[in-house]
DNA sequence: AGCCTGACTCGGA
DNA sequence: CTCCGAGCCAGGC
């Protein structure tokens, strides 16, 4: 499927403005929105959505770690698309949202460049 | 309408 | 900081 509308359309569009080395988590994401308790659904959106159009490797969990569940492949390919940009892990595996964590500003979110 | 599942989050121990 | 349990929201049947 190609993201280009649905219900999903408002998470890839903002998941879609993640600068590169940048990083958001799924309650974030769900909060920009408007859902601060739909983070689940953000996941799914991540899941239904096409990489080539939704950076999905960019979004992570609260606690900055690669949350995938039954999914095997996903997370190594995740890791290393973040690493390749220029998101450096610790020793378990996590990344400093304090550092890589991407605000976004008013205009970010409203669509304006 | 109701029920189940889930790429989540928060609070407490 | 890590582990456990409970909760809320959305989607699919």
């Amino acid at each position: 499927m190609t993201s280009h509308s649905g219900p999903f359309a408002a998470i890839w569009a903002l998941v879609r403005r993640i600068p590169a080395g940048r990083v958001m988590t799924y309650g974030q994401i769900a909060t920009l929105l408007g859902s601060p308790r739909g983070a689940r659904a953000v996941g799914y959106a991540m899941f239904f959505s096409d990489a080539a159009d939704v950076p999905w490797h960019r979004v992570i969990n609260a606690r900055g770690e690669i949350s995938l569940g039954g999914h095997v492949d996903r997370p190594a390919v995740q890791r290393e698309m973040l690493a390749a940009e220029g998101v450096d892990f610790d020793a378990n595996g996590k990344v400093d949202l304090g550092k890589y964590l991407w605000r976004p500003s008013l205009a970010d979110v409203t669509g304006d460049p």
